[in-house]
DNA sequence: GGTTGAT
DNA sequence: ATCAACCAACGCGTG
DNA sequence: CACGCG
């Protein structure tokens, strides 16, 4: 049997009919022919930014990778950037092209993460994201009401954001930033929008970064900014039935669930439209005060690696001189 | 998924 | 030739 | 280099 195989536009797919990842409900045809079916949706998200993608393969542990494998076609196109963790030059991949999709896509990537930067300007983020995480065993619910407070609290400084699941358990809002602004400017900015949300609400949401804290709310996480990576919407997401990062109108946020939308059943909800650039405002001037407050705003990720490195000096003490 | 090293 | 083992990540701030 | 978290 030939049928598990063949090739579109050029790349070769196998494995058709195998099972995508456990418990996603849905085939490696179904990634690829979800991923085709909304290519001119997603990848002016992907466009000229450097990709991360996550794998599932032969019922191994999901990974992520960044470094474009030396076994990639030379066709496909990569920016190298050095990473300061690790010391050494990652060949980031760069999707601008249905072939390149489909090649990933035989890959089993399912999820595709982009910077906020392109390659072009790795200096301008070109969007604000505000990222919304529901405490464990939540109800979906709450992250809506966190979504209305980030809008409220983009409204009250006079901006406007479009909204997506995330396609995990949360949700993405994201404000196009007319530039150029600095990078920690915007970082800072988001940090300001998350707390004055916070406020709007603290029953309900927190900013706190250690998890210990959160006592119960949705995290209002205002650290995806810089250097840091965001599904992009309409990307599928490794877990169960395989759900994907989807557009929401503001108006029907009460109407949706993350798993309503599947790659398996989204296709009616295209037709030829693309929903999150339709949504998506104007690029917008972050407001001088919103940045000046963002930065009086400590980064919530210094206490919390404080706080780490408290408990690993801690425990190595304790093994050192054992009661 | 692809590559490598041992049978 | 077959097959099991192995690989596939970063940023952020600080000390 | 590792820490917590995504
Ligand atoms: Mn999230
Ligand atoms: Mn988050």
């Amino acid at each position: 049997m030939m049928s598990s195989d063949e090739t579109r536009d050029g790349v070769s797919l196998t494995n058709l009919d195998q099972p995508l990842f456990e418990e996603a409900d849905a085939t490696k045809r179904d990634l690829v022919d979800y991923l085709d079916a909304v290519r001119d949706r997603i990848l002016p998200q992907l466009r000229g930014r450097p990709l991360s993608v996550v794998r599932t393969v032969r019922g191994q542990a999901p990974f992520m990778q960044k470094n474009l494998p030396k076994y990639a076609p030379s066709w496909i196109e990569s920016v190298s950037m050095w990473a300061e963790a690790s010391r050494r030059e990652v060949a980031y991949a760069i999707c601008n092209d249905r072939r390149t999709l489909l090649w990933f896509a035989n890959q089993r990537a399912i999820e595709y993460h982009v910077t906020l930067v392109t390659a072009e300007h790795p200096d301008q983020q070109t969007h604000m994201v505000l990222d919304i995480d529901p405490p464990e065993g939540d109800r979906f619910d709450t992250v809506v009401g966190a979504a209305r407070l980030i809008r409220q609290a983009l409204a009250d400084s006079g901006l406007s954001g479009a909204v997506k699941t995330s396609g995990a358990k949360g949700m993405h809002i994201f404000v196009p930033v007319q530039g150029p602004v600095p990078i920690e400017d915007v970082a800072a900015a988001t940090r300001a929008v998350a707390a004055r949300a916070e406020r709007l609400d603290p029953a309900l949401a927190t900013t706190a970064y250690i998890r210990e804290d959160r006592n119960g709310k949705v995290f209002l996480d205002s650290t995806r900014a810089g250097g840091a990576t965001v599904v992009a919407a309409y990307s599928p997401r490794v877990r169960p039935g395989a759900p994907v990062s989807w557009p929401v109108d503001w108006e029907h946020l009460d109407d949706v669930h993350p798993r309503d939308f599947t790659v398996r059943t989204v296709a009616g909800l295209i037709r030829d439209g693309d929903p999150w650039a339709e949504q998506m405002p104007h690029a917008q001037r972050l407001p001088v005060d919103l940045i000046e407050e963002g930065h009086t705003i400590p980064v919530a990720r210094v206490q919390a690696m404080h706080e780490g490195k408290r408990r690993a000096r801690a425990a190595r003490a304790a093994a050192d001189e054992p009661s």
